[in-house]
DNA sequence: AATAATATTTAGGCATACCTAAAAATATTT
DNA sequence: AAATATTTTTAGGTATGCCTAAATATTATT
């Protein structure tokens, strides 16, 4: 069985948002996620269906059957194992490795990835603290943690955000936060949750509701 | 500018058939070599004249333009370079490589490319013997001679076939010749130009016929 | 130079993967 | 429970990249 490029990023779209294959995926979910139109998703997911890579029932919305769960699984596998390369063995930057793996997950071989999995050393967690599947599509837990967990004299790193409105990627960046950004927590408000960070020659407070909606991988 | 895979594939195939630009390409000869049909190619013919990638004149062949060719040598350099990894870093057999590698050339990043160039440290041929056009696109002569023109003594690898004919192939397979055979030139007979080669516990005779037809590298 | 053979193009279709606009179903208000 | 708003599907259309069969141009043969 093999899969076009555009049923391949409809399964991972799918995967990601059907979260554990709990609720039910809608149309528009889909639609935005792939920055597409719900007319050309519903075509879409009757393909899937008729390929059993869905269950679909009309105005319900879809989730992903056993086989299409494993193909989502393996494409993110090799999302991710490249991502590894690109930072590890092409020196890129954590930031810009996404786009390139977008297109490289797509490559059809499965010795490839197994091959680039071992000149990897078998990575767990991929640049941004994701959890990379094995061979048997087992998941490690993820590395990321909610900034306002971490521990006062941690030094940590930022991997990602979970509000990610133009309002607050703003915020971030006038403070001088960026993806990659180092931090150290100085110390946590028992009061308010604020919290005191230090970055690369700056020292400030950040509220709760900041430390709360950026990810980060602790040192 | 960027191209479907498609164009990608036409303009490289127009590239190796016009062998340094000096013949007009047949509509034929292209539709063979992409095991596609004739009118597939005339189709796709008249897409790459009208972005001015080939000169096109009804019923006489096909050029590259220079910005043709400058596409199609890019996409060559990623297909050896791609090669390279395969068989330097994965351990591929460089038998094994070349379809990875069709599928790998059309991923887009200039940075890519060039990192990956860095991080093999410029190979000047691919595992074939076959040059990897610089950035700037500049070839080095090609590594691979043709196996009658190596002197007695030499060790060398069976890299590639003129004479693709499955006869040929099947002779070659019944004397325990593939690609990638090790083989020792032991004599030259200068009456016939036969040559007696040695490959890993089996010494024979083989005619000029042969030799002239097999691609080798000498170590 | 006419005829036959071959090569190439055109015409008309098909599958994929999108789109817009309209219709139908579902969800939310009142 | 209606009315309204939102979501989803359907209908019909487009571009790409293929295909077969028929028409046309070129080349080779007589
Ligand atoms: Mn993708
Ligand atoms: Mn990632
Ligand atoms: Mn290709
Ligand atoms: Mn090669």
């Amino acid at each position: 069985m093999s899969f076009t490029r555009s049923e391949e990023n409809y399964l991972k779209a799918i995967y990601h948002l059907a979260d554990h294959g709990v609720s039910k995926v809608s149309t528009n979910a889909i639609a935005t996620r792939m920055r597409t139109k719900a007319s050309s998703v519903t075509d879409m997911i009757k393909k899937l269906s008729d390929k059993n890579l869905v269950i679909y029932q009309k105005y319900q919305g879809v989730n992903l059957t056993e086989v299409g769960q494993e193909v989502a699984v393996k494409i993110i596998r090799k999302h991710r194992l490249w991502e590894v390369f690109l930072v590890e063995k092409l020196n890129f930057g954590w930031d810009e490795v996404h786009d390139i793996a977008e297109q490289l997950e797509h490559i059809e071989s499965e010795k490839l990835v197994d091959r680039l999995d071992e000149f990897l050393e078998f990575p767990s967690h991929d640049p941004h603290g994701d959890p990379i599947p094995d061979k048997q599509g087992e998941f490690k837990p993820s590395q990321k943690v909610v900034l306002s967990d971490v521990e006062p004299g941690s030094i940590c790193f930022c991997v990602g955000v979970i509000d990610s409105s133009s309002k607050f990627l703003r915020y971030l960046d006038k403070n001088g936060i960026n993806l990659g950004t180092q931090l150290k927590v100085v110390s946590k408000e028992d009061f308010d949750k604020s919290m005191k960070i230090k970055t690369k020659g700056n020292t400030m407070v950040i509220s709760y509701k900041i430390s709360n909606n950026l990810f980060v991988i602790v040192n």
